[in-house]
DNA sequence: TCATTAACTGAGG
DNA sequence: CCTCAGTTAATGA
């Protein structure tokens, strides 16, 4: 990947949302980064942890989770290309949960000192990541929501139609389909119940033609009933700084 | 390793 | 009585 591309992502997502001028983006570009490959299912920051500087995902899907003392895991959001799954920890100086990685990744570690420089001498990008901040907390309280309230199909229906929206602000969705690399255990974490039972939802939401669900990628057949199932209204996703 | 299915169980409405 | 969901176990891809 050229040093260009590094940081466009993350300029493409905080652009659609926020009012960045030419010097904010060129003071965002000009951060330096340092990538590295992650395997799939490699911790990059443990609860505890004390990083010094923050990670980029510039390719695949990472996961901020917390275990319980007798191993059970809940997966708290997903993070896809262009977030900075752990901003937090310019400001909190000790992890208080895991980020993980779901798939192959690529991330592009900025140490806190320099992301620190840029927020102070740019005000505006310190905005940026403010808002982005605030957005991920909303999306917290919609989990709550979903893993405290909705029903199994409803559960999985919603996380999906959140991942597609966010999905397409990074031009990742083609069509009626995207890719979703979770296993059904790992859906299952994130809904809070069982991989047997996921898959049990799964089934009813393929089997009632609504969904499709094959090696990675979601295919969702019918619009309307998927929505309604979802009980999904993305204003919380706050994807239109207008609004 | 991951997905699927059945049988059984209990909670709760 | 019905639905949801966890456990266990067997089996398939």
């Amino acid at each position: 990947m050229n040093p260009e591309a590094i940081t466009e992502s993350l300029i493409k997502r905080l652009r659609t949302t926020a009012a960045l001028d030419d010097e904010d983006i060129q003071a965002i570009r000009s951060l330096p980064v340092l990538v590295r490959q992650y395997r799939p299912d490699q911790p990059v920051v443990r609860e505890g942890d004390r990083p010094s500087e923050c990670c980029l995902l510039m390719e695949g899907f990472c996961i901020r989770a917390k275990s319980t003392s007798d191993g059970r895991r809940q997966i708290l959001s997903i993070h896809i290309p262009g977030e900075i799954p752990d901003l937090q920890s310019l400001h909190l100086h000790v992890m208080d949960h895991d980020l993980v990685t779901l798939t192959e990744c690529t991330l592009g570690f900025i140490a806190h000192t320099a992301l620190r420089n840029v927020t102070r001498r740019r005000p505006s990008v310190a905005e940026a990541l403010w808002r982005d901040t605030l957005v991920d907390a909303a999306i917290f309280r919609e989990w709550i929501v979903n893993v405290g309230q909705r029903t199994g199909v409803s559960r999985l229906a919603h996380i999906i139609m959140e991942l597609r929206e966010r999905l397409r602000v990074i031009d990742k969705v083609s069509g009626p389909e995207f890719g979703l690399p979770m296993t059904q255990e790992q859906l299952g974490e994130a809904m809070g119940i069982t991989s047997i039972h996921a898959n049990r939802i799964l089934k009813q939401l393929q089997n009632a033609g609504v969904l499709k669900f094959q090696r990675g990628r979601v295919t969702i057949l019918d619009e309307t009933k998927f929505r309604d199932a979802a009980d999904f209204d993305k204003l919380y996703l706050h994807l239109d700084p207008a609004l």
